[in-house]
DNA sequence: CGATATGTTGAACATTCTCAAGGGATGTGG
DNA sequence: CCACATCCCTTGAGAATGTTCAACATATCG
């Protein structure tokens, strides 16, 4: 089985990756669909960073000159108002893309939540390739609207779902994305370490970090999480976790 | 000044448009980059249909074999949990695309609020022109990528904002966007006609109907708008508004 | 003009937030 | 190896924002 780096540390983060044809996550990246030839193109203007935990990789409204892959690690993605109330409207986990190509300005934080590796392309570059490869241009197309699809299904949780939903709904998401880099499959029992930290958990879900805490004791009361050093979460049962989420029956197993 | 109706009705709504050199929203469409042999391509597989108000355009989970642009009038994305509570996840104004290019099936319902007119593609076919003609995917993917940014503002939006500030927000919102239409300014004093309804604000809000109506009853009586017949919106000072709305204090006129 | 839709306002209630205190894990230096 | 500090998490009590239920008002449309 492949093993995937989330949360756990590199064994020597610049050896993992050198180029493209090792590379872990490529299947889900945006150059899943290239050619060797832009394959070529691509590692010309690609170089590898590693971030420590809590180091912002992208400063909202300040100019960015990179766009890239997460590789290895966890990162969020957050708006804030000015009195400090923040959102974090994003989940950045390995395959997934960062940055907006077209744009000057970053439009949210990134932060790094745990150890995590990114493969940059300088943006102006990137730009170019993108008009000169449709199978990048049509990869990074889908992977926008699945992530607006995303964006939205959250919306509905944070418009309309009360606490105890909302932890289930992101417990019930993290399961899902974690069973997906692993290749697992949802019916059986689930385990992942958490990357978020209460309070981060309760910028995502819209609450405060004490209902959080509450509500993740509740689920725990009532047999449907056990948790291990605060971090450690074990879904015995995903199909009951989703009915607490409130979202259909069979929407976990599909797609 | 072009006259761009949004939620009146159209004066004999098959003569308005025949052929997209006449096309009041193509500079903000889907084919605003197109050339005049790819627009050849494109009226082939174009239909216009018009709905009714509270017709539903789009059936979510259904299969769906048409994408388009919204010509005139407005219409409703959203999706709902199965006891009946509804998000609203986007307000689809004229300009504005419809559908997904590669799914079967609907992601959201759409229903229209006001009379509404759709210039239609075959799905299929269109999915052809968008992999030949690289102005057409290109600007769908730079509109998919503006509407995850709205759709992650609004995610700001309905986790961390009060009742107040949303009814200031959408307000501000809306405004931008009629003003944008219109080719107005933001500086002077806007007014509009509401397309929702006090419900659907609400489920637009993540509020409930009374809260929605009590907010905007307060901002009447702070005098930061003025309401007429239920529906008509005066915003006399737009910067205060945006204050009320808790954003950037030039957050309205940029970009 | 009456009927139905839509919108407003009030009062009691509930969920979540705020403020506060304390518990547990992890890491560091003595 | 232990004491201590720090960070993260949990739990409680009171307060507040928004909801629910209810009555009434105002548009809109036949």
């Amino acid at each position: 089985m492949i093993e995937i780096k989330t949360g756990e540390k590199p064994a020597s983060a610049d050896a993992v990756v050198r180029d493209c044809s090792h590379c872990t996550i490529r299947h889900r990246a945006v150059c899943s669909r290239c050619q060797p030839h832009e394959l070529v193109e691509l590692e010309k203007i690609k170089s590898y960073k590693l971030y420590q935990p809590g180091e912002t990789i992208v400063w909202g409204g300040e100019p960015l000159d990179f766009v890239g892959t997460v590789v290895t690690g966890a990162a969020t993605l957050s708006k804030s108002l000015e009195d400090g109330r923040r959102q974090i409207v994003g989940l950045v986990l390995p395959g997934d893309f960062i940055g907006r190509p077209g744009r000057e300005h970053a439009a949210y934080d990134v932060a790094a939540v745990s150890e995590v590796l990114v493969c940059r392309f300088q943006r102006k570059p990137f730009e170019e390739l993108l008009a000169r490869f449709p199978n990048l241009e049509n990869r990074l197309l889908e992977i926008s609207l699945d992530e607006l699809d995303a964006a939205r299904e959250w919306m509905l949780v944070l418009g309309r779902k009360t606490a105890r939903e909302r932890i289930a709904s992101f417990l019930a998401n993290i399961a899902r994305r974690f069973a997906a880099l692993r290749r697992q499959h949802l019916g059986q029992c689930i385990e992942f370490d958490m990357p978020l930290t209460r309070e981060a958990m309760a910028d995502f879900l819209g609450l405060t970090l004490e209902t959080v805490s509450r509500q993740l004791s509740a689920l725990r009361r009532d047999g449907l999480i056990r948790i291990r050093q605060n971090r450690h979460v074990v879904i015995p049962d995903f199909m009951a976790l989703l009915v607490e989420a409130g979202e259909d029956s069979d929407g976990g197993l599909v797609s």
